[in-house]
DNA sequence: CATATATGAACGAGCGTTCGTTCATAAAGA
DNA sequence: TCTTTATGAACGAACGCTCGTTCATATATG
């Protein structure tokens, strides 16, 4: 009986988080039109129809893995949200765009799964949360400690803030996603810098 | 004899270039493997069988349109070598601005092309097309006639182009393809000059 | 014992590719 | 010049397989 026991439940994770993270997996990486639900019951360590008593359909754990990922991405202990907070925008530039690297690194599979979305769903279940993004940015200035570096008046500073955000966002998701090693034909820490130094006193000498 | 003759050739264009723009408007709004050879066929008004007299796989299908799109996005008259002919570097950064929208609405189902094979190809189809960029930008400028303005000493003048265009780009494919109306809340416009502006002299006062 | 969880065979549909056939046209041969 | 042969585009049926989902049954749990 202890045999069978050890058989049915593997590694102690219940079967519900298995099947989204072997479903997370395979999604990210073939798709969703290319992940079979046999695939997912394989690496899950599930039966194909056991599948079934947790999610009505194949979509459904699409639906959900988005959901989860979404929450865990806007949690305060997330690292753009620590650097935000720890620091004065725009003080900080250098450490959102380390922040921003952890935050590709953590959250690869997270940003996959919404160019699925965006190609195979026509980004049906993602664009709602982009728009929360902008409210995001202003709440955690707001949250922001004061700082020796002011904000020219003549600049928005929530779309400042996005624009640094979103840049070292698109650097890394090359670098890591895209798979193109040094597209800027410098390291990363360097471009960090470059970024940096740009933002903050713009290209014109 | 002349009715069977037109039963036999649709619409005068060619069958392989019918394929391709049918495969085109679907992968692009299911992905590779969501895209099956019949709806090809079908939309094409081709028969299943011979979409096989042009393409040994569907696979080669793909690959013949990202290597068709990467051909063209490279042409010199496309709107952003234009607009970097044009007009200087840094001089022309609005200008950039709006050839970024122009090439996001010209080239939507090339990106979207690029991240099915980001997804569903794990990127093996066009990280060489990345890394021909760089070069791409630093010929550019080189064949960009001189200007006012000036470029900071300690700043890398592709590093800066290439910063700028990707930066627009971003906030085009968002607005376009990510169907995120407005996430900088404000309007295409404004968010160019506010970009154009943080670019040339920086965020801080 | 009742309930919850799990299984695996089967259903009906769809898939990428192959293959034999047809047909219009071009080329070769008499 | 006319007839025969060859060619390549096009077709649609079929092959062998895979797919998402259902459902009757088995097993585990409290």
């Amino acid at each position: 009986m202890a045999k069978t026991a050890v058989k049915r439940k593997k590694s102690g994770a219940p079967s519900l988080d298995r099947i989204l993270s072997a479903a997370s997996a395979l999604f990210t990486r073939k798709g969703f039109n290319g992940t079979s639900t046999r695939d997912i019951a394989g690496r899950a360590g599930v039966s194909l129809g056991n599948i079934y008593n947790y999610f009505g359909t194949k979509e459904e754990i699409f639906v959900s893995l988005l959901e989860k990922r979404e929450k865990e991405y806007f949690d305060p202990g997330q690292p753009l949200i620590r650097a935000l907070t720890s620091t004065a925008f725009p003080d900080n530039i250098e450490g959102l765009g380390f922040a921003a690297r952890e935050t590709v690194e953590k959250f690869s599979d997270y940003i996959l799964l919404i160019y699925v979305d965006v190609v195979e769903f026509e980004a049906r279940h993602v664009n709602k949360m982009f728009a929360r993004m902008r409210q995001g940015y202003a709440a955690a200035l707001k949250a922001s400690p004061a700082g020796r570096g002011r904000i020219a008046s003549d600049i928005d500073p929530a779309g400042a803030l996005m624009m640094v955000t979103w840049n070292y966002f698109n650097y890394f998701i090359m670098e890591k996603l895209f798979k193109v090693k040094g597209h800027y034909g410098m390291a990363d820490e360097q471009a960090v810098k470059l970024f940096a130094r740009v933002f903050k006193r713009g290209i014109l000498a």
